[in-house]
RNA sequence: GCGCCCGUAGCUCAAUGGAUAGAGCAUCUGACUACGGAUCAGAAGGUUAGAGGUUCGAGUCCUCUCGGGCGCGCCA
């Protein structure tokens, strides 16, 4: 039995009671999902449910007068082995073993399909995160949006959602030229401009350039800085699109800023925006009447010289997206931007959209690195950045992303790169995949020994040892952490789940010998203990997948 | 000055308004001559920064205070 099972079996007990005139309640004041939660003392059985507690008031009772009717009602429940009322008015229950073991059944069945949902079903989102200026390396910032971005868009495809990661290339505006300055000086050996890039990776594309052309330093002094700046904005993205390659992370849009423009986008934006009525001039400007709509000032879309913020392009951007079928926008911004969430929230409300259900604006706190007890601030390559290389060389792509992920991306992080790369508990990536490696090595000795538990007949009423059970209620939770981390856009909590199972599982290993002994007979025991491990490699696998983590068999 | 985020065990951090606030690390004590000891069992560690409020119930929601981070351009 799976929780949401449980949860209609208690729904059913309680519309049951309401049924025999036992609660003063109308039907439709019961809630359409009932909360069913795994208790966290396992003397309180399997689940445990607070309804009496929320419907106690409603109907004019005691919670306690409430669980007692429920309970009558839930004991008769197939698979239901025990009721209890305990605290103020909780419903701890307990499963038939049998019941609670069909779960290893079901999860193996379901395959890579377990933990799926489609609470988003027919929900198109765009992701956008990272977004980055093609003048250089990504860095540690742009690291965490890379993990947690690309988690949070796996997490709500698990969801049900249709989902497109896409990335913005701000490719457009002065920076560019500072860039194609930058990379000149270095190739001509002249001093870098003011407020130039730095850093060695400047000089290595340069060298490339004009290794590839020698004839570019030869040119009319404004076409060479053209030259340089187009030269290096492709070298310089394409090595962006092959670290994000490598860190696991795959963008199905990358969105040019000045395709936004050269595309009519930003007219069609402007169209919108003057129908619903929000654009006006002043001071020889064209603004945006964003404090219509919670901002703190209203905002300029055209200067009075004629030239467009970049204000501009934000809004024809997400007038774009909304034209390109997307629902729901979410935007992963770091903390530095957090000044632009009204006025992002602001541009959807003008452009008549809901701003609490087609936008979203993420904020992501700063990122440090320690090393040797000292904060990390200089990259080799890149000056007076970390880079996303960096981290990887440290620690590799598992653990990089694993311990991005982990922590909820609105609070500040601080990664440790010497615990990084221990093999210890204190670093949970291999943990997990410790446990993955641990059951795959089960299951390879089973093959080894001629078991074919898949074809063997499963009695999950063997299943009954407490170890068992709790693994088994950490297996279910699955599908619920899906939803929880979905809906919050916080993938971290599925990181979370992932080491309260692998510690269920350790502690299982620990009590249950799964294989038979050494001059043994296969018993019906080992058989189930099979299927319960098949299920727990499922559930780990499943979810290291949702975060872009892999699953290893050895280790 | 205004706005956003944060404050939980010595450290790094969990906890969607639910039961006795949980893990890991660090400290101390233990466990296989069979399936991976990168594991498991146990001890110790807390006025959830502080003060009010909302309710059956608050680390969580509201108000204020203190402390820390960040942001407030016809820049991009």
């Amino acid at each position: 039995m799976t929780p949401d099972q449980l949860a209609a079996a208690v729904r059913g007990a309680v519309l049951a009671a309401i049924g025999d005139g036992d609660l003063a309640l109308d039907p439709s004041q019961v809630p359409a999902e009932v909360t069913v939660e795994r208790p966290r003392n396992p003397e309180h059985g399997d689940y445990a449910t607070n309804v009496a507690l929320q419907l106690a008031k409603p109907a004019g009772s005691n919670p306690r007068a409430v669980a007692e009717a429920v309970a009558a009602r839930l004991r008769e429940a197939d698979g239901v082995a025990k009721v209890d009322i305990a605290g103020p008015g909780f419903l701890n229950v307990t499963l038939d073993a049998a019941s609670l073991g069909e779960l290893a059944r079901t999860v193996v069945t379901a395959g890579e399909g377990y933990g799926r949902i489609d609470r988003y079903a027919g929900t198109r989102v765009n992701v956008e995160f990272i977004s980055a200026n093609p003048t250089g390396p990504l860095h540690l910032g742009h690291t965490r949006w890379a993990a947690v971005g690309d988690a949070i868009a796996r997490v709500l495809e698990a969801a049900g959602a249709d989902v497109a990661r896409e990335f913005y290339i701000n490719d457009r505006g002065v920076q560019m030229d500072k860039f194609g300055m930058s990379l000149e000086a270095r190739a001509l050996g002249t001093d870098v401009p003011e407020g130039g890039y730095q850093g060695a990776y400047v000089d290595e594309l340069a060298q490339q350039i004009v290794a590839a052309d020698p004839g570019i330093v030869g040119l009319p002094a404004d076409e060479r800085l053209v030259a340089f700046r187009e030269a290096g904005y492709a070298l310089q993205l394409q090595q962006q699109k092959d670290t994000l390659d490598g860190f696991n992370t795959h963008f199905d849009v990358w969105y040019s800023e000045r395709t936004l423009h050269s595309s009519g986008a930003v007219d069609r934006g402007f169209e919108k925006l003057r129908e619903q009525g929000h654009m006006f001039e002043a001071d020889g400007a064209v603004w945006l009447r964003t404090t219509d709509f919670d901002d703190d000032k209203d905002r300029v879309l055209v200067k009075a010289d004629g030239e467009l913020t970049y204000f501009a392009s934000d809004t024809a951007y997400y007038v774009d997206k909304r034209n390109r079928g997307f629902d729901v926008c979410i935007y992963l911004l770091g903390a530095d931007h957090h000044g632009y969430v009204n006025r992002l929230r602001a541009v959807a409300a003008c452009a008549g959209d809901d701003p609490d259900y087609n936008i979203e604006v993420l904020i992501g706190q700063l990122v440090k690195m320690f090393k040797g007890g000292e904060e990390v601030r200089l990259s080799k390559r890149a000056g007076n950045i970390i880079t996303l290389e960096d981290l990887v060389e440290e620690v590799g792509v598992d653990a990089a992303r694993y311990s991005l992920i982990r922590y909820p991306a609105d609070s500040p992080l601080t990664l440790d790169l010497d615990l990084l790369v221990q093999r210890s508990n204190d670093n949970p990536v291999f943990y997990v995949q410790y446990a993955h490696a641990r059951i795959s090595s089960v299951l390879r000795n089973a093959g080894d020994l001629g078991i074919d538990w898949r074809s063997a007949d499963f009695d999950a009423a063997l299943l009954d040892h407490e170890r068992e059970a709790a693994l088994l209620g950490v297996i279910g939770e699955l599908p619920r952490v899906v939803g929880a981390a979905a809906e919050l856009r916080e993938p971290h909590r599925v990181a979370r789940y992932l080491e309260e199972l692998a510690t269920a599982y350790h502690k299982f290993y620990d009590a249950c010998r799964v294989l038979p002994g050494a001059d043994a007979e296969l018993e019906p025991i080992n058989v189930a203990r099979l299927w319960l491990c098949g299920a727990a490699r499922q559930t780990l696998a499943n979810g290291l997948a949702m975060l872009g983590v892999s699953a290893p068999e050895r280790m």
